[in-house]
DNA sequence: GTGGTCTAGACCACG
DNA sequence: GTGGTCTAGACCACC
């Protein structure tokens, strides 16, 4: 199988967004070669137990965001890697990002030492294999 | 000095949750401070021109968290700062925050050293605390 | 088995209130299992001849809890049990509430022997969770 | 003076219900004997720098009670003490705030012997005199 | 279909 | 005047 992934459905994060997130960064690791295929909206649904919709939608994300190309019939493939956003842009999506998380630190009243030590549990988690399921536990209602 | 806030209807963060979080911001830099006073639900509602209910719902999730007190025909009030949630939750929650955090981060680009960067920029705000300035004449609610 | 509600619109505690109190006592009491799905807010909200919204604040006050957990699209689910508040909060909220014990004891000249009876009794619903009867015909929703 | 009122605004304890429930309790100790002359209304909304609309109403709810008696100009006296409500209704208001309390209790994931251990500690100090001010602190906002 | 957000406006409790 | 509760009904996001 080319890419293993893994949702949550306890997550508030959505279902579409959580394979677009792990799509995205399977093809940042090198996990998914540029060119290759991409399972099928309906087979992926299926492995996954979620609704196809689910899945389109991910899928109609990605491309969008020029990350996936093709469905039409010939399968998905993985697109050649490029930058759709202008530096300002993502400046201003990371810092608005992280805005998000001060001030949730901030309402939870956990200290910034706090904070950067789960910055740092989450970024060095980026550099590693994925190992399992993250989250509250895959598939628990 | 009150408090300058500013809701943007575009946004897909909700109208509630901008109040909270500029609120929570506000008290975090000491911008408001311990035992003031809140603009009352109608008078915020009017000067940004949203629904009462709205702003109401902004000042109960804030009293929920332990932010702001509020006292049935007295007004709401800037709390005395205490610790709501177990240390595991506040765990759960900010490890949930990092990972939004570092997932929009994978799906931009931006290597781990620029999303410690975003990081301390914005966890700085909160260890320099607003020094009395007058503002550049924002509209004070 | 789902769950068997009365609320009662004459009563001084809010609607929203009386179906929240009435979810935390059947899922301590084992009525209501973990994992187990509530009924809609609509579908609730109907049975019970109240708005929607009501039924769904009294939700929002549960997930918030960590008593039910809700997720778009797919329903309210009763949630693993989990300690949301820290230590000091509890006993705060827990002492506040005894206190209201107290004063309504005191207001109504119940000596403590009384007052410890009439707790040990509420307590004691606790510690035999239900057996497995179907009720008495109580009207299920 | 005849008696020592605490009020806390902090509280969410309507004013006029704390100074309702001390004065009951003031009774029950015997720290106003029957027949002694209460404060008049003015005379303590203003000590207790509260608004005389809030002292009358308490006053109210005591002569309601028969704890209270007079206040047509020529003064509030202390009335003699009397069942005011049958065995039945005082059961049924005792246990409908056992049930809160069980409920809330429930609700924090206290476990019982928390809540026994609260509720001794709530009626040890009804036997002996107040020394001092309950609740979150007097006038803190 | 589900839950979440927002608006509009009513009514009540408190001070 | 204040905040709290409830209703009615709209619109959106997710599945």
């Amino acid at each position: 199988m080319a890419i293993d992934l893994r949702i949550s459905t306890g997550s508030d994060t959505p279902i579409y967004r959580q394979i677009f997130e792990q799509v995205v960064r399977a093809v940042a690791d090198g996990r998914l070669a540029v060119g290759e295929q991409m399972p099928s909206i309906r087979s992926l649904a299926e492995s996954l137990v979620v609704n196809p919709n689910t899945v389109a939608r991910a899928y109609a994300d990605l491309a969008r965001d020029g990350i996936l190309d093709g469905h039409h019939g010939r399968g998905v493939y993985v697109a050649a890697r490029r930058q759709v956003l202008s530096r300002e842009e993502r400046a201003r999506r990371l810092s608005r990002a992280v805005e998000v998380l001060v001030c949730e630190a901030v309402s939870l009243g956990s200290p910034p030492a706090e904070v950067r030590r789960a910055v740092e549990e989450g970024l060095s988690a980026l550099e590693r294999p994925v190992q399992g399921g993250k989250g509250k536990g895959g598939r628990d209602v």
